[in-house]
DNA sequence: GCAAATTAATGATTTATTCAAG
DNA sequence: CTTGAATAAATCATTAATTTGC
């Protein structure tokens, strides 16, 4: 069991993540796949939801072995450091500065119940509104990957309720092994 | 489509989370589950596996709706704020000191690699050995529930590799929906 | 007694910190 | 020293207790 089969499109020098014998070491992106998750990063998204993860893991996984816990990694992580870096160097060029691109809709809004509490945490700190601008579909980023048939179905699934009431999702795709997570996004 | 059915065994009272309709609010444990979970707690129990997960939701979905996320969650909490209120009052009862009743194996230690930095946290803070005594199949909280026959397949296949590389794991049960959860314990 | 308003608990997410591979 | 992986801490948000005015 556990054939490894290499149908896969290595394309990459650095590609070590082939399965390492009964011991399994840590992912390590291809170039090409870093590339995209960066483009995806710059583009303006943080926190991938399920599906975008599965998304951009199948689209990883042509350059190599990947598996959505390793993008959803890859960006709590990426961004957690880009505002340490930040802090630490003070005059960082306005390239990095290429968030918040995303629209509030009111619809956000209203599900996001603005309160008092919302407000104060809202006018407060700035950093703290990511809660307001992750629940919109982040429409770029989806665009980025070619939508296919049952896509656009769970898009319109989607749709119906953007709360950030996150649910769980099944992930019965092709994707590397048949994955399983969390609703932690 | 989303039959209630209420086939269930709701046996505590105020219990209603057997679907509130549309916008299904979270998750509120029965009187029963509450007293599984903080039985297991306080057996020792604090970084429950994904197997384990599975298996107690198992149980409790008995007692009334419940889904792993659930008791992942209530782990996270209920250990987190165990220590917050024992911050509070210095001279907590002795009752509350159940913790590290699990065995550390020589495997697990060996597993565990103690170089300098691990022997420095086991030392240092008394806390920081969680990741010490959970590897170890603790023994304890798995007799709590009748072992089924594949649960005993699954234990051997886990023997088999006890490092803390968490893996991806089918879950394919019977548990409350078919649930996906990612590899985060 | 009883609902609306307030507060206390606690379920669910996000962010920060830590560990360890390479 | 960089960064993938994992855990802990902080925070948000919802539900139950509790209070309050009638």
């Amino acid at each position: 069991m556990e054939m490894e089969g290499e149908a896969g499109v290595v394309v990459s020098g650095g590609f070590n993540a082939g399965r390492v014998g009964v011991k399994c070491g840590r992912w390590n992106p291809t170039t090409e796949q870093v590339k995209v998750l960066m483009d995806l990063f710059r583009a303006g998204l943080r926190t991938p939801s399920t599906e975008q993860i599965q998304r951009i893991s199948n689209h990883l996984s042509f350059y190599g072995k990947v598996e959505s816990k390793n993008v959803f990694y890859w960006f709590q992580n990426h961004k957690a450091r880009e505002r340490h870096h930040k802090k630490r160097r003070r005059g960082s060029s306005p390239d990095d500065e290429a968030e918040h691109q995303f629209v509030i809709s009111p619809d956000c809004k209203r599900e996001a119940k603005l309160n008092h509490r919302s407000l104060s945490c809202f006018s407060e700190v700035e950093e703290r509104v990511t809660w307001l601008e992750r629940p919109c579909r982040d429409i770029e980023t989806l665009e980025l990957f070619p939508l296919k048939a049952y896509d656009l179905e769970i898009e319109k699934m989607r749709s119906t309720r953007t709360t950030t009431t996150t649910e769980i999702k099944e992930l019965s795709f092709f994707d590397p092994p048949l994955e399983l997570r969390l609703s932690f996004l």
